[in-house]
DNA sequence: CAAAATACTTACTTACCAGTAAGTAAGCAA
DNA sequence: TTGCTTACTTACTGGTAAGTAAGTATTTTG
């Protein structure tokens, strides 16, 4: 990925997750950038390419970060899951599924598969970090760890769309009793 | 409200789950409704004035609903809105605030408000009830009423985002998990 | 050094969007 | 029956959207 590239994802990435995938155009990318717009489409030749790169880089630092965090226990690696959405919540941005679930009917199958796909990566993790922190006594829930994965997730993707409408503190507010909901 | 009117505000509900609020143009409503797009010009001048009527539709019907609920027990009171989104989930459709809260950024002060608004109403009930509901040993959790009140609207909130990329049956494992829960 | 690939710009098209001005048919009201 | 209101239609505007074709400067490569 050349420089130019990389801007025009992560430029792509911040609106998507303020304005939504919708309501931002490529004119909103070429200007930052003091480019033209047909340079943006000169990378990705439609929005359909630019959300699916969006989508394929959050992929990758996810998996890196699992990928870091793997020597800690489980309730700490769920912590730094939170973090990440923390940092988002502050940062004014909601998360890529709260951003693009909504508009999920409007996306071509191409971009629909790669958030599904990101959906269950990240459920994936989830369930496995719950299910081997139970096994190490830290964490205590009822039901299956894949359910309770559905929860915590659900939860961290929703406080931050409510964090934008009733105030940053309702993120924390939600946070703080999923965690201690867990851990006794 | 004329029939006509009406048919807008249901119409624009239905968009606006199911597409989103910016993925909706005026000709989206005109063409079924077999009128021209300025027949909705006229009676919403402004696309905020029919994103406005829909949620106050939606607060009215909510309005209606929690008093006709008021006889029940706590737990059935809860448990009949998570059949009004159930119902959402089902009919491919997700919450009003899920639609709106990712595009918040992008609306009118106006809009921003009513869906400020709609949020602090829905809290304040799911507070109360589960306040309530506590007292009355139907309800047994930890932390406040109002923290707890947040948890269920978050996950109400994003498990018909999920649902919609995740399928349906997400819904109902998230929803069963959080009631049982609650009555534990 | 020539050819080819890279990374754009210029200039454009087609399509749609929200919104409006002006007109009209039907009904009601004094 | 005249005038006013309601509920539209017709016909349009200005703006913006995604996308493209053709050209150009720069760098890379055989």
């Amino acid at each position: 990925m050349t420089v130019m590239k990389d801007k025009i994802v992560s430029l792509a990435d911040k609106l998507i997750r303020v304005k939504g995938f919708n309501a931002f155009s490529y004119k909103d990318i070429a200007d930052p950038l003091e480019v033209k717009n047909a340079a943006v489409h000169y990378h990705f030749p439609s929005k359909a390419d630019l959300g699916m790169a969006v989508v394929a880089g959050e992929m990758e630092r996810f998996r890196h970060n699992v990928q870091q965090w793997k020597p800690l226990p489980e309730d700490e690696q769920l912590g730094r899951l939170f973090d990440v959405f923390r940092k988002h919540c502050y940062a004014g941005n909601v998360c890529l599924m709260g951003s693009l679930a909504p508009d999920y009917e409007t996306l071509t199958p191409g971009m629909q598969e790669k958030v599904s796909d990101m959906a269950e990566a990240i459920l994936e993790w989830v369930t496995d970090c719950l299910e081997n922190g139970r096994q190490h006594k830290r964490f205590h829930f009822k039901g299956s760890a894949g359910d309770r994965a559905l929860l915590v997730i659900s939860n961290l993707q929703s406080s931050l769309l409510m964090a934008r409408v009733m105030g940053t503190d309702t993120f924390d507010r939600i946070s703080r009793q999923l965690l201690e909901d867990l851990r006794s």
